[in-house]
DNA sequence: GTGGTCTAGACCACC
DNA sequence: GTGGTCTAGACCACG
């Protein structure tokens, strides 16, 4: 399942699953009708609460990313390519979105934010 | 003093008061030596407690940002205009941090999130 | 058989069944006498669990709406079309006294509501 | 905070709650910027477990209906009363779109549906 | 077997 | 004091 915790950086585990599946979802590494592994068995190999598994998976369902049928497991969702560009960018762009106020505030340009991301992205 | 709270973000309020009195020191809006107002006044004008004021206080003053003058109050930190724009650039890079882990696991290029993000920012 | 699963609703697969069989009968494209297949077809079929079938057939049965006679398999019950047009708007009745308790916390009055739906349903 | 429980109808407890509040905000009950109870005070009276409450009160912000603000409580979002009156429709619409399906199949034609409701619902 | 809901209780960050 | 997160464990409905 591929999936990384770090109790590090203060942001919820939930919340560093959801991001992780997400974006394996959004880059095709988990392609269409996948089945994922049960909640629980995720739960314990993590070691973490089967519930804060389940708000992730929750919140994976309620961005589209996967179907959850009860009684039968959860299956990432069939989104075709073009929608799946789609999707990634929208995460990307909901991700910027945090930090974008604090940007403006900065009275960046759109061209000096740009060529400084450039930089410290690599 | 120009600080808007808003209740709608999730983000805490003395995050918010952080990042707004951080921009308006690192853009030179508030000079150095500035005396902040008391902490009470802002409280009051904010309608907020006295202890979200300070939390945000001792950051910029973590931050080098402003000096604590015991009996005094607050005053703007005397930088040049040289190390204004580095603490601006730094800033920004650790806003910016908080995003790049999951930007990287969209397997974003450099150059892709860079334009994207001047799309974005305007 | 004319049936369509999907997971996106949240609504169990069982449910989904009985109420695509049951608005067939009660609309006459099932006549009275009616055989349906074998659940073990079905379920091969729709790939899904014989258990699900039965379930569905269950609820059909406890409606009156098929007759399962042991070894020979399941039948639709022959209705006139008198109570045909009552079953209808039983099951009708009954899916929409689910909401009614909303509508009405919502303080719709039945002049409003059926004016909305009128044009929600189009 | 009139909440009314039931045992009876196999509705999960977070969503009735949720669908009480959200009718008490939509019809006005609940003016914008009221200060809801503490969460483990209304668990409490309810004689229910806290994570039930804030699985609806999460709804209800999500939603918008509803402002949370770690470390001072929840607030009724300030909504005009235009808007209050687009989502007050908006919510019934959404539940009555989780029985439009059936209706169809049923081959109702929207004014007889129509029609049927007023009688029912009153 | 699966997921869905609910409980009781803990610890933390924020105000 | 508030809400936010997480745990461990229970019971139920669905397949």
């Amino acid at each position: 399942m591929d999936i990384i915790i770090t109790n590090r950086s203060g942001q919820p585990i939930y919340e560093q699953i959801f991001e992780q599946i997400a974006a394996q979802i959004a880059t095709g590494k988990l392609p269409g009708g996948t089945a994922l592994p049960p909640i629980r068995t995720i739960a314990a190999e993590l070691e973490i609460s089967v519930i804060t598994i389940k708000k992730a998976w929750e919140e994976l369902d309620r961005a589209g990313l996967i179907d959850t049928v009860t009684g039968k497991g959860c299956f990432v969702a069939d989104i075709n390519s073009k929608d799946l560009a789609k999707i990634k960018e929208e995460l990307a762009k909901k991700k910027f979105e945090e930090s974008i106020g604090f940007f403006r505030s900065l009275s960046f340009s759109a061209q000096e934010l740009s060529e400084k991301i450039l930089e410290w992205y690599e």
